[in-house]
RNA sequence: GCGCUCGUAGCUCAAUUGGAUAGAGCAUCUGACUACGGAUCAGAAGGUUAGGGGUUCGAAUCCUCUCGAGCGCGCCA
C-alpha cells in the first residue's frame, strides 16, 4: 500500500474538483522531521485557488480528515501534517514484505520492453583504471535497477578494441617491443609501451603519422598488423574478466568497437544516399549547424574511421538486433559533446528511435583534483584497490571473528563490497575525488556497514531458533516505526533511481535503513519471550529482506556472518 | 575565447527537485546495563550554502553578474 496515493485520494475527496488525485499527489511530502508527522500536504497552492490563507485551508483539512489509518491529523502553519497509525500501517508493511520476499519492491512499467547499456568499455592494451570503475558499476547497477522495474536488460560491453591507438601502440611494438616481456606481464608491458610512445612522439613528430599507418593497415586487413592486434586484444581480456568477476559483473555482450568493422560501410553509404556528408580539409565529416554543433566526423582524410563511425554502426546495429525501447551509454561526461553529435546523425538519417538514446554521464574520478590520465602513466589499478580491501577486510574478519568458517570468500565480498559502495553512493553527476583511505574505511556510511548490519539481523534471525509467523501486531515505538516508514518508502525509491538513472539514490536509501536499523537494535531488547518477540522477529526480518535485495541492485553481496 | 558541469561544516557528501528549524559520515571531544555481533549506539562541537543583485507567499535549489574549479571544443577514444 501506498500512503501517499491514499492520503492523496482523501484530500482530492475532500475538496470538490479544485486539485485532483495526481495534483495532490505531486505535492505531498514526507516531512523532514519526525514532530512533522509522517505525510504533509502544504496549502499554498490553495490559497489562490480558493482566495483563503494556506492556514486556514489547512486549519479546514484537519478537522474534515478522520481516517483509520491517520492516527492523528494536525494544521500546522499552512501545512496539513498526518501521523500514520503505526499498528496498523507496521502490520500491512511488514507482512507484506514478509509474503513478497525478493520481490518486495518489483515494479511493472518496464514489462515486455527492452532496455540496452553499454557500460564498462575498458580499452584494450590499457590497464583497468579506477577511473574505469565508476561506468562498470554504475552501468551494472542501472541494468539491475531497469530489471527490477520490469524491462529486460542487455548489458554490452563496448571494448575499446580499435582505433588510432592500435597503430600506435602496434608502431611502438615494432619500434622497441619485446615478445617475451609481453608475454611475463602483458598489460603491464603493453602499457609502458604506450606511455614510452607518447614521451617519445613528444620529440619525434614521425611517430604519429606511423601509428596512423599502421591503423590504417590494421583496417584494411593487413596479416601482421592484425595478428599483433588479436594478440593484445586477447591478453587484455584474460585481465579484465579476473576483474569482472571479482566485482561480480557480467555482460550479455563483448561486441567491441572493432566488431562493427564491416557495418561501417552501410552506415557512410546511408549517409551519403542522404546527401549528409560533405568534405572538409580531405575527411568526410556531417555537419550539424542546425544544431550549433561542431562537425561529427566520419572519416579521417586517409580514409580510415573513427569512433563516431563505430558509434553509429553500432547503434543501428543494436536497434536491428535487440529493438530496444532505450538505449543507455553510461559514458564520462566528458563525451557529452560526442554523443550529442551521434544522436543528432541519427536523428538526420530519419531513425525516429534516435530519440530514445540517452548519454548517462558521471562525473570522473579526480586525483588531487585533476583527472587521471593514462597517457601520462598516472593511473590507479582498480585490481591493486581491490586488492588491498580485500586484505584489509581480512585483517577485520582476524580480529573480530576468527571463527569464521569461509574467511576467503567473505573477504572478497566485504572488501569488493566497500569499493563498489564508494563509489554509488556519490550522486552520478559529480565528481569523485578519489580516497584510497576513505574507499578503506568500513565505518560510517560504507558498504560494510551495511553488510554488517545485515549480518547481525541474520545472527538474531538464527538465535531465534524458532520460525517467524506472518501475524503482526503492534511494533509502536519510534524506533521500530522509523524502519517500517523506509521499509514501506522503498518501491518509490526503486522508481526514482530509474527516472533519474542515479544508484546513488540506493546507496542512500540503504544506509538510512541500516542506520535506522541499528538504532533500533541499540534501544530494543529484541529476544524477550511476550507477546510481541514475532513482531520484532517480523521487523527483523522484514529490514534483513530489503537490505539484502537494496545491496543487490548496487552489486554487492551479502554474506550472512562476517 | 565558446560550451557543459559544479562551488554547502576542517574533510567527503546529503537536502523529498521551489517548501517548515540546511542534515549525515569521517576526523575531534564525552558517554554506552558487564551486551540479541562495539565494523555498533547516544551526545557535544562544527554554517553569512563562494560573493553581489533579481524573481515570489517561500531560494542551497530558478534568472543575472563577479570570482574560483573541473571537463570538452575535426581527423584520439
Amino acid at each position: 500500500m501506498n500512503y501517499k496515493v491514499y492520503f492523496a485520494k482523501r484530500i482530492a475527496d475532500s475538496l470538490d474538483e479544485q486539485l485532483t488525485e495526481q495534483q495532490a499527489y505531486e505535492l505531498i511530502e514526507t516531512p523532514k522531521y519526525a514532530s512533522h508527522g509522517d505525510l504533509a500536504f502544504p496549502c499554498f497552492t490553495l490559497a489562490k485557488t480558493l482566495r483563503k490563507s494556506p492556514a486556514l485551508i489547512a486549519e479546514e483539512f484537519a478537522v474534515k480528515m478522520n481516517d483509520p489509518l491517520f492516527e492523528k491529523v494536525e494544521a500546522k502553519g499552512a501545512y496539513v501534517n498526518v501521523f500514520l497509525d503505526k499498528a496498523a500501517v507496521s502490520k500491512q508493511v511488514v507482512e507484506a514484505i514478509l509474503q513478497q520476499g525478493s520481490h518486495y519492491g518489483d515494479l511493472s512499467f518496464g514489462k515486455e520492453q527492452t532496455i540496452v547499456l553499454d557500460f564498462s568499455s575498458p580499452n584494450i592494451a590499457k590497464p583497468f583504471s579506477m577511473g574505469h570503475l565508476r561506468s562498470t558499476v554504475i552501468g551494472s547497477a542501472i541494468a539491475n535497477i531497469a530489471e527490477k522495474c520490469g524491462y529486460k536488460a542487455v548489458r554490452i560491453n563496448h571494448l575499446g578494441d580499435w582505433g588510432t591507438q592500435f597503430g600506435k601502440l602496434i608502431a611502438a611494438y615494432k619500434r622497441w617491443g619485446d615478445e617475451s616481456k609481453i608475454k611475463e606481464n602483458p598489460i603491464k608491458e603493453l602499457f609502458s609501451l604506450y606511455v614510452k610512445f607518447h614521451e617519445e612522439a613528444e620529440t619525434d613528430k614521425q611517430l604519429e603519422s606511423e601509428g596512423r599507418a599502421w591503423f590504417k593497415k590494421l583496417e584494411d586487413g593487413n596479416e601482421e598488423a592484425h595478428r599483433i592486434w588479436k594478440w593484445f586484444r586477447d591478453e587484455s581480456l584474460k585481465d579484465f574478466s579476473r576483474i569482472y568477476e571479482l566485482l561480480g559483473v557480467s555482460f550479455d555482450s563483448y561486441n567491441g568497437e572493432a566488431f562493427y568493422n564491416d557495418k561501417m560501410e552501410h552506415i557512410v553509404h546511408l549517409l551519403e544516399e542522404q546527401n549528409l556528408l560533405s568534405e572538409s580539409d580531405g575527411a568526410m565529416v556531417v555537419r550539424l549547424d542546425e544544431k550549433e554543433l561542431p562537425p561529427c566526423l566520419i572519416k579521417k582524410s586517409d580514409g580510415a574511421t573513427l569512433y563516431a563511425t563505430r558509434d553509429l554502426a553500432a547503434a543501428v546495429y543494436r536497434y536491428e538486433t535487440y529493438q530496444f525501447a532505450k538505449a543507455l551509454y553510461v559514458v564520462g561526461r566528458e563525451q557529452s559533446l560526442h554523443f550529442q553529435q551521434v544522436f543528432s546523425v541519427l536523428e538526420k538519417l530519419g531513425f525516429d528511435w534516435a530519440k530514445t538514446m540517452v548519454h548517462v554521464p558521471f562525473g570522473l574520478m579526480l586525483k588531487d583534483g585533476k583527472k587521471m590520465s593514462t597517457r601520462k602513466g598516472r593511473v590507479i589499478l582498480l585490481e591493486d584497490a581491490l586488492k588491498e580491501a580485500i586484505a584489509l577486510a581480512k585483517q577485520n574478519i582476524a580480529a573480530k571473528n576468527p571463527g569464521l568458517e569461509n574467511k576467503e570468500e567473505v573477504a572478497r565480498q566485504v572488501g569488493v563490497g566497500a569499493v563498489i559502495f564508494y563509489d554509488l553512493k556519490h550522486e552520478r553527476t559529480n565528481n569523485i575525488e578519489f580516497s584510497l583511505e576513505d574507499m578503506l574505511k568500513f565505518e560510517g556510511e560504507t558498504g560494510p556497514y551495511v553488510q554488517y548490519t545485515y549480518a547481525r539481523s541474520c545472527s538474531i534471525l538464527r538465535n531465534a531458533q524458532t520460525a517467524v509467523t506472518n501475524t503482526i501486531h503492534g511494533l509502536t515505538t519510534e524506533e521500530s516505526w522509523k524502519i517500517v516508514k523506509l521499509l514501506a518508502s522503498f518501491p518509490s525509491v526503486i522508481e526514482k533511481a530509474y527516472e533519474h538513472l542515479d544508484p546513488s539514490l540506493i546507496a542512500k536509501y540503504v544506509i538510512d535503513l541500516a542506520q535506522a536499523f541499528n538504532s533500533y537494535y541499540a534501544h530494543t531488547k529484541i529476544l524477550v519471550k511476550d507477546e510481541e518477540l514475532n513482531s520484532r522477529l517480523a521487523l527483523v526480518q522484514a529490514a534483513a529482506i530489503v537490505l539484502k535485495e537494496g545491496l543487490r541492485l548496487l552489486g554487492i553481496e551479502t554474506p550472512e556472518q562476517m
